[in-house]
DNA sequence: CACGAGACCTGTTCGC
DNA sequence: TGCGAACAGGTCTCGT
């Protein structure tokens, strides 16, 4: 389900509460449920529901794609995959048919985790840096200028498509923010990437950050069931565009497979490399 | 290192 | 209406 600005959502969500929800800035663990055991990558559910339980919220934000909760002693991260969402509700809410785990607080609030799909996953861990550790550069940090983009592409001999989704190389992007990046500055999926020239760089980088903070804006893309509130799918340029119109020149957008992902484009725009 | 295929899972939508 | 195929905001692992 969640891309970057769709997880930067939710943490914020969860840190400074919504609407009914409350912030869970401040509040103390009291117990936990696994429902689903694979959902705690570790430690095993057992040390998991001892550990958590007394565990203060101190912080709330997010690396990559990945919720990071700082405990007291621990972090919890999660990673919500392709249909996990994270709810805050009354304590007497019952675990719904896709609940997989939750937490209670003492003040009678609880965190449920639901995830159809069961590909969502949590770690209780004293060095986040164990999960996080291998993940590139956040491509809204400031830190990542365009020359160093431009090193870090023309050191890669792959397609553009799949590079941008891959998580050790730049953090955070997933296939719709990937497409939606690529249109508008107008290089095809299957560019590679140490082929493109200082200003291509350039204007793939200021792309993404267009695209994510306009996904930001609009409290992430909505698409189906799995993730609601967000605005960002009215915006979309190509992605689950098939056939349409390319907003650009008209041309209708194309879909071809890329990496086994479905891939949207604009074969005018985007011209085959 | 790059790349494709298969796993992990279940729900919705599409085509006949 | 029914039924199988295709598809889904992700990532890991294995074989070539």
């Amino acid at each position: 389900m969640p891309e970057l600005p769709e997880v930067e959502s939710t943490a914020n969500r969860l840190r400074d509460g919504r609407p009914p929800e409350p912030a869970l800035l401040g509040k103390t663990i009291a117990r936990a449920e696994v429902y689903w055991p694979r959902t705690v990558a570790t430690p095993a559910p057992r040390a998991f529901r001892q550990r958590i339980a007394g565990q203060k919220v101190m912080a709330i934000g997010r690396r990559a794609k990945f919720i990071v909760i700082t405990l007291s002693q621990d972090t919890l991260i999660i990673h919500l995959r392709m249909s996990g969402d994270v709810l805050v509700a009354k304590e007497a809410k019952p675990a719904g048919r896709f609940t997989r785990l939750a937490l209670w607080f003492t003040d009678g609030w609880q965190l449920a985790f639901d995830d159809a799909r069961k590909f969502g996953r949590m770690w209780l861990v004293d060095d986040p840096d164990s999960v996080l550790g291998g993940l590139g550069p956040e491509p809204l940090d400031a830190a990542l200028t365009p020359a160093t983009f431009h090193a870090l592409l023309a050191a890669r001999g792959r397609a553009l498509k799949p590079l941008l989704l891959d998580q050790a190389f730049i953090a955070g992007i997933g296939n719709i923010y990937a497409d939606e990046s690529l249109h508008l500055a107008r290089l095809h999926p299957l560019t590679r990437a140490n082929s493109l020239t200082k200003d291509q760089a350039a204007a793939l980088l200021k792309a993404i950050r267009k695209v994510l903070r306009a996904g930001i804006r609009r409290n992430g893309a909505s698409i189906d069931w799995v993730y609601r509130g967000g605005g960002y799918q009215n915006e979309f340029r190509v992605y689950q565009r098939t056939d349409e119109p390319c907003m650009n020149c008209g041309t209708p957008v194309r879909r071809i497979t890329v990496g086994q992902r479905g891939t949207h484009f604009c074969p005018t725009c985007q011209p085959t490399p």
